[in-house]
DNA sequence: AACAACGGTCAAGTTGCTTGACCGGCGCTG
DNA sequence: CAGCGCCGGTCAAGCAACTTGACCGTTGTT
């Protein structure tokens, strides 16, 4: 494929937040999480707890590929999956009271690497880097269908 | 994982690139690449070859790694490997002709999407777009080694 | 001459998904 | 209200793009 050069910055720059974000929750005591679940948590809704198949729907992949990462998140104790009460077939995949803390502390760290990300660029080139991102994205492939 | 706000962008962008150079790689007559032959095409010496392992060096990946891929490239004959004289038990990975148009033809590409994106964003934001990308990526993990 | 180090390869395992097949509850339709 | 197609969830198998492990022959170092 030999990436655009500007298409490999995006790439580093995504892996450079990535890790800081992985390794701040690691300090805060999970270890465990994987960029995969991340499909789960920011779907999910959180107090009234999702569908797998919409939460697969979300992610855009398919229920089978949802299903196991909501098992590993399951046994790790951030999930459960509650039946529904109005469908017989269906079950809620609902986040326990650690899910809850996790999604609280990712969502802190999350502001927080934004936050520093701003000050070392400065507000100016912050806020015309998101512009342009925005713009870069526009340009390209609208596959949005259903 | 949760991702940044920032970090999807980022992640976004890059796959708006990607996406657009393999599809006008398509167009023009190479429907067969996949991203990981970047990691040859890239690393490879245009004229003289490289050695396997070097390779995956280069790449920072295992040389069995690379050797799926370079035997995959071989098959579809982008790539040949010649024994090395002056060394019994290297092989060169070289490019054949196809292979040299293949990569003069994704230079090619890739110029003209990033020129398309400096001409969108206007050469200031451009400008900008990339020296904040090279602050972010600098600020984060330095784990170079070697 | 001996031997650790290196280049390339074969085999098997891992990760993170996918497509395929199925089962049983749901709800519309006749 | 019986039948039937659909949908939610699950099991099984397959696949892509790697990895770790083991090995062989060549090399060049001592």
């Amino acid at each position: 494929m030999t990436e655009t050069d500007l298409g490999r910055l995006l790439l580093e720059g995504h892996r450079a937040l990535a890790n800081e974000l992985s390794d701040a929750l690691e300090e805060r005591g999970y270890p465990d999480a994987r960029p995969g679940h991340a499909a789960v948590f920011m779907n999910i809704d959180r107090r009234s707890g999702t569908g797998l198949t919409e939460l697969a729907r979300r992610a855009r992949m398919t229920k089978q590929g949802m299903m196991l990462i909501v098992d590993e998140l399951e046994n790790r104790g951030y999930v459960r999956r509650v039946p529904d009460p109005e469908d017989g077939r269906a079950k809620i995949v609902r986040l326990t009271a650690r899910g809850r803390r996790y999604v609280a502390e990712a969502r802190r760290v999350v502001a927080a690497i934004e936050l520093r990300a701003r000050r070392e660029l400065g507000e100016r080139r912050y806020e015309v880097l998101r512009s342009a991102l925005d713009g870069l994205i526009g340009a390209g492939g609208e596959v949005v269908e259903e």
